[in-house]
RNA sequence: GCCCCGGUAGCCCAAUUGGCAGAGGCAGACGACUUAAAAUCGUCCGAGUCAGGGUUCGAGUCCCUGCCGGGGCACCA
């Protein structure tokens, strides 16, 4: 006692809480232990796989790692706690640009500078005392991970969904590389530089996720509550299916039919002219077959057109802009003449380039048709009545009609009724699109059709640090595979290479490593000179972690019916459709190919919300704001994690000004305190036992598991510093530290610790008198008998408003309730003179009486 | 323009899913300890749930309208 006596004088506010004395202490106890490790095949405990995104190498780890991994290991500790083995591995994303980058700046191998960073990260990961399986790292730059990712192009390759095909693409002017649709925001900037993305024509190897539109849609249905609704929302915005029906439109003079896609083929009666994209072939092909006026005229158009950059192109509110093409089109429902315009507002790569313009019931037909006085037809009665059995169509409903589009300027788009539509006439939207189709498909001039926003998945980049494209280019032009036992087409060493982006890849400067036997005869070929977009690498890495080490396939095929899916996915909501979506793709790929049996690789994903400061995400280069190592060196690990873990709703963003680490290490500090009390009273008092105490231990015992289930990290915090306060109170004023129920209390609250508070939660167990780990210590299960109460609180309402409470019986009857609610002096009081109307008992805890006035 | 979230004490957040608005934290006040301060410990203070209407015995919770904030989509035929 004289030593704690003289710490009382230290203005430590906790004598004997060091926090970077106890990391120093556990972690290399914990390396020795390896408690996380999950390569036992004897293991028999049921399995879970949490995972969070693995980082990109970006050096130093910033605050929104620090909180996404954070809630990670909170779920993986929890599971571990409840006797799970858990699967909780860590990799990296290491190859890409910033690496590059760096390395052209400074004259180094971008291998070099990735894994520097790696090993910052790695450090930084060990202190922050996430609970990884450390034997399974993986990085997608080392030639044991991209050998599986050229394995996988190599399987889409031979079942045709990997091919190459000319095409304008998406040029980043900055990077100097080709960019996914994906990966181009709406504003038409890049997602990585920032730079304005241009139109280029360029061969280019692409993914055929559009094969796999239908079942991306439909099994996002399956996903409904364990995914974000954003997300689900966001994808299926990106997939963007549309229902209609294809119409052939013959042209008049010539053989061709033109194809157009629409949602509405029951207006095909109103159709007045039709629009092609000014940048399709079908436009070229069209003008060179009009006039040498027209062929001028939209010679001029075209340049104009793909001027217009897509943030201009995708302003609505544009006045709409077009030439006549001379050219004439027949509608193959009633045979009518119609005139074909080319106009920038129809897409070349969406549906077929061309639409059927509908002035009378599409808006943007309507505004095209008002600019340049072509006529509009109104084949829908949006006013007629569409419910109910078919109507007849009075002469009244008839004169009355709709608005005139013309005049009004606004499309009618509404259901309604046919009319100047010939056979269809009278029938609703609905009825008349599935007769319309009927009719076409009969006719052999349209049938139903499906089109999507998706557009396939283009992978090839024009830079070094990437995963070489295992093809090669035969002297003929034949493209080969490089042949499996030929893996992994290895990156060159840089000595001697520019890797300056200059417009093509750097690698066709390496000519050594350019040049290779063609596989099938031996003559001179070349190498493919692209490397793949690293979301490739990141699609299927889940897999990876499986059997990590494997040199003889991609993943065991066994390991992933043990483990896979991914139980709990944590990342952030940037790659809401990006990674996400291409992973999805993949794992659909695999299970057709038969390596796994699952078709979703997520079970459930937690989108993390962001750390902000000053309302700005917090980065490293921010100016006020702190940085991972500080608050670390400041309060330790234990305490930034708590305290992210606390500040809200993990999907919620978290106000740096909000929240205090400082304050949760002095809740740290106050449970270990706890601790350290009952270890000061080795003589447990088994007789005694404060029932209040015990109540609530158990209470929180039963509750908790729901909590962390359901992702309320901050509500369990929030209790188990309810379960601290309680027993601080029994230590000081009640029955003493060595009451056993203090103790129970003690233990429940180091368990609980243990998933937000790991160093202090183990320093914890160990002066509680037990040898490590308290990760793998096991919830404690609630007894049922404590968590019923001997007697509860009813309440007893008049009109709604509390006016007295009973202590009764949780076991009461309604009717006892009720009796004693009558009688109850409370009651009698607010009733009065007035009359009871009704009585309603939710026995045992509330009666609510109703009255009026007699 | 369309769609999806959210709005509860000065602040961050809870509320058994329709049953007493408060679990927890921050800030604040007071007290104990101290020569004093800090730290620590203890006690206390605090909204009637954005506004309006509806359903109900009973609404923070369900429905409608509006306001405010955040997000997604948008010339996609």
């Amino acid at each position: 006692m004289t030593e704690h006596d003289e710490r009382r004088d230290d203005t430590d506010a906790a004598p004997d809480y060091d926090i970077a004395a106890i990391a120093a202490k556990w972690q290399p106890v914990w390396d020795e232990m390896k408690p996380f490790a999950t390569d036992d095949p004897a293991d028999k405990r049921p399995r879970k796989y949490i995972l969070d995104m693995f980082p990109y190498p970006s050096g130093e780890l910033h605050m929104g790692h620090a909180e996404a991994f954070a809630f990670g290991d909170i779920v993986a500790r929890y599971w571990r706690q409840r006797g799970f083995n858990v699967l909780h591995p860590i990799g990296w994303d290491s190859f890409g640009l910033p690496a590059e980058n760096a390395a052209i700046e400074r004259g180094i191998n971008p291998a070099t500078w990735t894994y520097e960073n790696i090993d910052e990260q790695k450090l930084n990961f060990r202190r922050y005392g996430v609970s990884f399986d450390w034997s399974r790292v993986l990085h997608t730059s080392d030639p044991e991970y991209y050998k599986w990712n050229q394995w996988l192009f190599l399987k889409l390759y031979e079942k045709g969904l990997a091919y190459r095909k000319e095409s304008w693409v998406n040029w980043d002017p900055v990077d100097q590389t080709v960019l996914a649709n994906e990966q181009v925001l709406p504003d038409g900037t890049s997602e990585r530089s920032g730079a304005v993305v241009v139109k280029k024509q360029l061969t280019q190897w692409y993914f055929k996720i559009t094969e796999y539109a239908d079942r991306l849609l439909d099994d996002l249905n399956q996903l409904e509550g364990s995914w974000p609704a954003k997300v689900l929302s966001m994808q299926r915005n990106w997939i963007g299916r549309s229902t209609g029906a294809d119409v052939d439109f013959r042209v008049e003079g010539s053989d061709r039919t033109i194809t157009v896609f629409t949602t509405r083929p029951d207006t095909l009666y109103g159709v007045t002219f039709m629009v092609v994209a000014p940048d399709s072939e079908l436009a070229a092909e069209l003008a060179a077959g009009s006039t040498p006026e027209v062929q001028a005229a939209f010679a001029d158009y075209l340049v104009q057109a793909q001027k217009n950059t897509e943030i201009e192109r995708q302003d609505a509110t544009r006045s709409k802009t077009g030439i006549p093409l001379e050219r004439w089109a027949i509608n193959p429902a009633n045979g009518e003449r119609i005139p074909i315009w080319t106009a920038d507002y129809v897409l070349a790569d969406y549906g077929h380039g061309a639409v059927m313009a509908v002035p009378a019931h599409d808006q943007r037909d309507l505004d095209f048709a008002r600019a340049f006085g072509l006529p509009v037809r109104v084949v829908v009665d949006t006013t007629a009545p569409v419910t109910g059995a078919l109507q007849v169509i009075t002469e009244e409903m008839l004169a009355e009609g709709p608005p005139d589009p013309v005049s009004t300027g606004e499309a009618l788009t509404g259901d309604g009724r046919m009319i100047n539509s010939g056979p269809i006439n009278g029938l609703s939207k609905s009825n008349a699109i599935s007769k319309i189709i009927e009719q076409l498909e009969a006719a052999g001039t349209g049938r139903a059709a499906k089109t999507y926003r998706l557009r396939d998945w283009l992978i090839s980049r024009q830079r070094f640090w990437g995963t070489p494209i295992p093809i090669i280019h035969g002297a003929d032009g034949e493209l080969v595979p490089v042949p499996l036992d030929q893996l992994p087409v290895v990156l060159p060493d840089t000595e001697g290479l520019d890797l300056k982006p200059k417009g093509k890849s750097p690698l066709a400067a390496a000519s050594d490593w350019m040049t290779v036997a063609d596989p099938r005869d031996g003559s001179p070929a070349q190498r493919d000179a692209d490397t793949m977009d690293t979301f490739v690498d990141s699609s299927w890495y889940f897999l990876r972690f499986l059997s990590p080490n494997d040199d003889l396939e991609a993943f065991s095929v066994s390991e992933a019916e043990k483990w896979a899916p991914v139980d709990q996915y944590v990342g952030g909501v940037e790659h809401a459709i990006l990674h996400l979506l291409y992973a999805r793709f993949i794992t659909k790929v695999l299970f057709d190919l038969g390596y796994v049996s699952f078709t979703e690789p997520f079970s459930a994903l937690l989108n993390q919300g962001m750390v902000l400061s000053e309302g700005k995400k917090m980065s490293k280069r921010s100016r006020k704001g702190t940085t991972f190592t500080a608050e670390v060196d400041k309060h330790g690990a234990d305490a930034l994690r708590l305290t992210l873990a606390f500040a809200g709703p993990p999907e919620d963003n978290i106000n740096w000004e909000d929240v205090s680490p400082a304050a949760s290490a002095k809740f740290l500090a106050r449970a270990f305190r706890i601790a350290s009390d009952v270890a000061s009273a080795p003589e447990v008092e088994w007789k005694t036992g404060d029932v209040a105490l015990r109540r609530l231990t158990h209470r929180f015992l039963a509750d908790g598991p729901a909590l962390a289930e359901s992702l309320k990290f901050n509500v369990l915090v929030a209790r188990i510093m309810d379960l601290v306060n309680a027993t601080r109170k029994v230590i000081d004023s009640g029955a003493g530290p060595a009451d056993a129920a203090v103790r129970e209390a003690a233990e429940v609250i180091t368990i609980a610790l243990s998933l937000f508070a790991p160093y202090t939660a183990e320093e914890m167990w160990s002066r509680l008198g037990y040898q490590p780990t308290v990760a793998l210590a096991g919830w404690r299960k609630a007894d049922p008998t404590l968590l019923i109460e001997d007697s509860i609180v009813a309440v007893v309402q008049v009109d709604g408003k509390v006016r007295d409470r009973l202590e009764v019986s949780p076991k009461i009857s309604s009717d006892e309730l009720e009796k004693l609610a009558r009688a109850s002096a409370g009651v009698i009081r607010a009733i009065g003179d007035r009359e009871i109307v009704n009585v309603i008992v939710r026995a045992p805890r509330i009666v609510n009486i109703a009255t009026r006035a007699s």
